[in-house]
DNA sequence: TGCTTGACTTACG
DNA sequence: CCGTAAGCCAAGC
């Protein structure tokens, strides 16, 4: 099992008009916050990479500020330029599995 | 084998 | 809100 598809499990689990920071995907697998940042280009346009956003809620810095075009097509609750987290992220339960770095 | 870079995070000013 | 600094792990050279 690659990195890169516990990256696209979860990423691919965000449901629309939600959004996950990378730092939350990262906890979740249990590695840095950089590792998911350098499997995202892996996983290319194969899943929704416009809703992971940063841990302050400004979404990816790639593509050209195509991101928050696309947030706000889904209905991603804003708060100006950046996404509110305290809404749109999403529930650690739409996962409902953690995988830990000691054993699942 | 070792240094540099990066779709990052948190903290401080 | 923005800039700087330190920490983090993996890929690239």
């Amino acid at each position: 099992m690659s990195l890169a598809e516990d990256v696209a499990g979860l990423v691919a689990a965000i449901p629309a008009g939600r959004v996950a920071s990378y730092g939350d995907l990262a906890a979740q697998l249990g590695v840095g916050p950089r590792q998911v940042g350098h499997v995202m280009p892996a996983l290319g346009d194969g899943v929704p990479w416009w809703r992971v956003v940063r841990a302050d809620g400004t979404p990816a810095t790639c593509h050209g500020g195509q991101a928050p075009a696309l947030l706000d097509a889904e209905g991603t609750a804003f708060r100006g330029r950046r996404v509110d987290m305290r809404t749109a992220r999403v529930d650690q339960k739409s996962w409902g599995w953690v995988k830990a770095p000691s054993g699942s």
